[in-house]
DNA sequence: TCTGTATTTAGCTATTTCGCTAAATAGCTA
DNA sequence: TAGCTATTTAGCGAAATAGCTAAATACAGA
């Protein structure tokens, strides 16, 4: 996994943005919706989280639509339990 | 999970020490032998990890011996699990 | 109390990060 | 092409981060 994601992870406004993700694919528009930043302020968490490989943007005429890459946020947190032996059993919902 | 978490594991360092907890208490000293910053350095970041209750630290005489607190680890990695609906079934190990 | 060892705190610098506004780019429709 | 919408890029300032050296603190032993 590479360092990027770490430092992606790290922000919550980004944590916030791969949570909307997980539910739909949205356009930069949608999601700006979700929060008070301005949109250039957004537009640069996407990149971060774009270079991270977390998500994924394609254009759709007009606009950008943004997708989760689930598989790279999944194996992310999996290293990261295996870099700290941490064994699993079960897991719950929610929270920030 | 308070949000100094996440910050605290997206140093290198940091996640290095704590691997290097996760095998047996260590002190200070012991720590440093295993990276090229100064005493000062890692002593900070020691107290980042410590804010984040990620490690703890408790005097012995001359020396400060750090363990890791591992429940506290987990529940950390659990929770981001959790936060993006990531489901498990297995692992292996090791990775940086 | 003096000396030595272990560790942290203080103070500094360089770099990165995050927020903003203004301007540029991309694509649509008329 | 002109005008509109959506998004990003550029450029700036403030704050956070990580590194260093020097100094302070804490403890042990003579």
């Amino acid at each position: 996994m590479a360092a990027t994601v770490y430092k992606a992870l790290a922000d919550p406004t980004r944590r916030r943005i791969l949570q909307l993700l997980r539910e739909r694919d949205m356009t930069a528009g949608e999601l700006a919706v979700h929060f008070e930043s301005s949109k250039p302020t957004l537009s640069r968490h996407f990149s971060v989280l774009s270079n991270a490989d977390l998500i994924q943007g394609t254009r759709d005429g007009n606009r950008i639509i943004y997708r989760l890459n689930v598989t790279v946020l999944e194996e992310a947190l999996l290293t990261m339990m295996n870099m700290f032996s941490i064994e699993i059993v079960g897991g719950d919902k929610n929270e920030q």
